[in-house]
Formats: structure tokens, C-alpha cells, sequence
DNA sequence: CTGAAAGCGCTAACAC
DNA sequence: GTGTTAGCGCTTTCAG
């Protein structure tokens, strides 16, 4: 591995030269430099970004921080993360925070003392989460969730349940429901949204099947509740909006063990628009947050801090609802 | 932030000493090493891991290459890959080739520039990433693929079609085709194993849908194709064998478009068992990739490799079945 | 336009 | 047991 040194040895110049052609300083006589250059590639000269880090003050690192990395909402978002920062020169280090404050607090240790520039994240509680990136001393941009103190690129939850509710309202369902928590800190913004929505308009939410988010892949236990729940009092809804599109599928394949199918007895929204929504069977309606915009707006509101001192700022992105078959009357063609 | 230098001056001794306490190097006299940490928890000392690594020449970073990342297929293995590297005290830089050898050979150089200690990748391909893994100093890991020259953890997608094939017979379907690619790497020997399955039993693969996998979540012209094809001729078989779950996810839904059910007329199976397979209606049977011991397992053999200079090896993994309902007949509960 | 000198924060080989 | 001396490979003043 040829270093500088080695590269100004043969160049018969001293390092600082060699540094300053690469890093391309108009001081260098175009001679010199071309010498320089020569010898570079003759060595198969590659900088080794640690040393620069060291010496330079930078990594070039952004630190990644998600509940989850499966599940397709957080890994769509990783997606767009990786590759915004990797067109503006930055690498990635991605971290799976599994819902842990304890975690979250020992991964913010290390990515510190990895001196990265900056940090993305889902932070774990919006609230408890606060001191350990309080004691960061590189900015951070949370995303999908508001934090105080802290640049946030989201979607209005609470918008969001109102925009599906007026979609309900406008397809002419009257007997309406909720599967999904309505408590967290997210979920129960979309429930009120949802709720006051129909609620505004005269329509009383008639059932709410009230059970957790289905977080890390456990998503069965949302299934079964829904099963319980539906073969007790039976179908007394035309229409559930779910938390999210993992429990939008669960619902339905609990509906469809009890013999129900989807939409003709029942119609079903999901929440996020996911792989999932596009990819089963119907086609699932749902609230379409910008995976994609959300991922590239956090890697530049990130970097508009790390460059130019930035202040802080909330994003509040539009969310729209996607209308698939799951809301809708299907026709299937005649065989 | 205070430095080695920092707890060296306050607690009166030199920053070997410092160092030595930190790393519980034994030949320091009990106070001095109290002295030491009372001053390293006073001053909220934490090391440097850019100088660490400037000097003791190892980062405890590793680099990851897939070829999309919100593909749940590749997001599981993403995920048991960061949680095991953590586990075992690493970083994980994660990289998205898409499926691009220029951008590939990219990532590769900076991450080589990066110093990362090693790198596990599902390669663009097996022939042609070649050299750009060889230019390599770091070990690494191939997944999901076999490549020569270096350890793979992969399953034998050939024996993954004639498990398939297999399943398929058990189940009674005798008018048997398949749906993707036939001829690219991995595609082409699952397709062999099922159809020599098939053959050796005296079962001919009556159809085949040959249709790109759904790379780059460009899944839908999938669907176009497959729905094309089967309002032509019709349907001349009872089951399918898709590439991969997206496609046969892409597939239900063609069939469903076209006014048939899955799995009342017409039986589809999946590869990979991903999350889609869970989740959608029908549940998905599929061969199923040990997608969480493949991450691990690749870890493993990584820092192998790393720390005791293990030789390369081929590491081929168990698949199996996962009998789920859009193989089976499915007998709605009366409602 | 170019080089000398100092330093980033830490580790390791060798003395005392 | 502990300190001294050298780096690791690069960047950044400051002279000349």
C-alpha cells in the first residue's frame, strides 16, 4: 500500500505537495503536479480515509438509527438514506436499535466515538430518547416521528387518518372501524385524526379492535386478536383503517380464515404504503407516506447542518392516500 | 472532549499508563489504576476510535454489498447480519450495488480506503465481480451465491427446486409449470433442479412463463407478462413454481385479474420465504432460505478469517418447504 | 509555488 | 510497574 510518503519520494517532492495536488490546491505548478500525478497512478495510490479522518476532522460517516431493519416501511427508508448519502460522498453505518432505549444509548456511544458526522434516526421515544442525542455533539435529524430540539422530516399522522376517513366517507361507507394501538405516540395521532374526521362528519367510529403495533416481526399476535375479536361480536363494520400496512394484511388474512373476503364483505386500508400494500392480493389502499422523499430530505437537511450550521427545522412532508382494491368493489373478469 | 492525554495529566502518570488501565492490560498496580478510572469516569472520557484505529490498524468495521436493500429477501439477511456484527462488537457499513459492477467496484475501492476490516457481499456476479474482489486486502464473505476462491454461505438452489418439485408431487399436481428467469445464475439451477425433479419422476414441465425477476422493485411488469400469457392459451397447469416470492406474488395477482383463485384453481409457490410469504393471503408456500443463519453464519466465517486466518470455504445451508395455504385446498370457515 | 514543523489521539517495543 | 520513544498517514499553519 503505497502512502504519501512513498508517492513524494519518487516524485522527489515533500508530502504537503503531494496533499495539495490531490486534494487539488491551485498553488501547484502544473509541472509538479503532473509529476505528482504520474507517480500516483504508477503506485496505484489509494488515501487511506482514516488517516484523513484523523487529521482532517471528518469521516464521512452518517450513522443510521431504526426500530427495525426488515420490515419494508424502515427498509425502504434505509434505501433512499443509503443512496442519497452515497451520492453526496457520505458511507452509511446502520444500526438496529430494536426498540431499546438501552440499545439506542450504547449505539449513540459508539457512533460518537466513531467521530461520524451526523446521524439519521427513528429515535426510540421521542421523549426518553432525549438526553442520549442531546449528548451527541454532531447533528442529528430524526425522521418519521417529531422530536423537540431536533430537525424532523415526517408525515402528519393526524392528517393522515384524516385524509383516509375522508376516503372512506367519500367511497360511502358508513359503518366504520380501527384496528391498531391508540395509545403510542404515533398511532394515536392518526386514530384522532381518523376519528375527529368522521366524527366532524357525523360518523361515529363503530369499533375499534384495539391490539399492538406489530413490531419486530411478531405480527401473528395481531392476527389472532383480530380473529377473537371478529368471530365474538362478528362483522359490524363495512370498513377498517389498520395502524399499518403489516397489520392491514393481518387483519385480512384473519377476516379470510373466518370466511370473509376482501373487499367484497370487507374493505381494509393500510398505513405507510409499503412493498407490502403494492405486492398482496388485493391490492392493499393505503396512506402513502414518501419513503423516498423522506430518506433524501433527511440526508440534505442533515448535511445543510453538518456544512452550514443550519438551525434546526421541522419538515412536515404531504402524505396521500393510494387507492387499490382493497376499498373498492372488484369485478373480477368471467373465466 | 478530553483525551488520553487529559485522565495521563490529572491522575499524574503517562498516557501509556492511561492506555494500559483502558484495555486491562494486567501489569498496572491496583492504584494507579483506580487513580485512572476515577479520572477517566470524571472527565467522561471516551476513546477515539479514528486514532484507535489510525494505530492499532483495525477498524472493527465491516462493509455489506447487496444489490437492493428494500427487497425483504435481502432486508432479512441485512438485519441478521447487523445484529450479529454487532453482537460481536462490529459496524456495519451497508452499500447498495444495485445490481451495478461500475458501482460495485466503487464501493469497493472506498471501502477498501476505509480500512473495514472485512466484507460480506452478495456479488453483481459471480465471474464478473471477480477481480474487484480480488484487488481486495481484507477478507471477505460471498452470500446467497457461490463464487470461486472465496467462502460462500449460500443454499443449493438446486436442491431448493427439487424440494420444490417434490413437495409439488407429494401434494398430487401432475400439470406443473414455472414462473422467471431460466437462465440467469441462480435462477437457472433452481429451474434445472425442479424440472429434473419433475422428469426423473416422469412429470413434464408443461409450462414456462419466462419472465425477468422483479429486480429493483420494478415488480409489475411481472404481472403484465404473466397475465398476458395466461389470457392466451389459459390455463394449462394447476401449480406454479415462482422464481422468487415477489413474482409469485405478482403471479397471484395476475391469475386473481384474470378471475382465477389462488389456491382453489390454481396452486403457487414461492422461493426464499421472506416476509411477503408470511404475509399475504393465501400465506405463500416456499422454499425457505435459512435467511437468518445465512447472516450469521456469514459473520462468523468472516471474523474466522479475520482473527485466525481461517482458509475460505464453501458453507451450503439447509433449505426446506414451508407448506403454507396457496398450495393446499383452502376450506373457508363457514361464515 | 514549495517545504519544514507540528499535531490529530492512540498503540506498541523497548527500557528503567 | 511505569515511562520514553516511535510511529500510524494525513492536514494545516507558517516560512521562505
Amino acid at each position: 500500500m503505497a502512502s504519501m510518503q512513498d508517492i513524494a519520494d519518487r516524485a522527489g517532492v515533500s508530502r504537503v505537495t503531494v496533499s495539495r495536488v490531490l486534494s487539488n490546491h491551485p498553488s501547484v505548478k502544473a509541472e509538479t503536479r503532473k509529476k505528482v500525478l504520474y507517480w500516483v497512478k504508477a503506485l496505484d495510490y489509494e488515501p487511506n480515509l482514516i488517516a484523513q479522518s484523523l487529521a482532517g476532522n471528518r469521516t464521512n460517516i452518517i450513522g443510521l438509527l431504526v426500530p427495525e431493519i426488515a420490515y419494508p416501511f424502515f427498509s425502504e427508508i434505509i434505501e433512499a438514506i443509503e443512496n442519497q448519502a452515497f451520492y453526496e460522498g457520505y458511507s452509511t453505518i446502520i444500526c438496529n436499535t430494536r426498540r431499546s432505549l438501552e440499545k439506542e444509548k450504547n449505539i449513540l456511544a459508539e457512533l460518537r466515538q466513531r467521530k461520524v458526522d451526523g446521524i439519521i434516526a427513528v429515535p426510540v421515544s421521542p421523549e426518553k430518547s432525549l438526553p442520549a442525542f442531546q449528548r451527541l455533539q454532531v447533528p442529528a435529524v430524526m425522521i418519521t416521528k417529531r422530536m423537540e430540539g431536533f430537525s424532523c422530516v415526517y408525515i402528519s399522522h393526524y392528517a393522515g387518518g384524516q385524509q383516509m376517513a375522508k376516503h372512506f366517507l367519500n367511497v360511502g361507507f358508513q359503518k366504520i372501524g380501527y384496528i391498531g394501538p391508540t395509545r403510542d405516540t404515533t398511532s394515536a395521532l392518526k386514530y384522532a385524526g381518523f376519528q375527529n374526521f368522521l366524527a366532524a362528519n357525523r360518523v361515529e367510529l363503530v369499533d375499534v379492535i384495539d391490539c399492538p403495533a406489530p413490531e419486530n416481526m411478531n405480527a401473528s399476535l395481531v392476527c389472532k386478536l383480530v380473529k377473537e375479536y371478529a368471530a365474538g361480536p362478528g362483522l359490524r363494520c363495512e370498513a377498517y383503517l389498520a395502524n399499518d400496512d403489516i397489520t392491514a394484511c393481518e387483519a385480512i388474512a384473519a377476516f379470510r380464515e373466518l370466511g370473509y373476503s376482501v373487499p367484497q364483505d370487507i374493505a381494509i386500508a393500510g398505513f405507510d404504503n409499503s412493498l407490502l400494500a403494492k405486492e398482496i392480493s388485493p391490492k392493499l389502499t393505503a396512506l402513502a407516506q414518501p419513503l423516498e422523499e423522506i430518506g433524501r430530505k433527511a440526508v440534505e437537511v442533515l448535511l445543510n447542518q453538518l456544512n452550514d450550521h443550519a438551525e434546526p427545522q421541522m419538515y412536515e412532508l404531504e402524505s396521500r392516500v393510494i387507492v387499490r382494491e382493497s376499498t373498492i368493489q372488484f369485478v373480477p373478469a368471467s373465466k
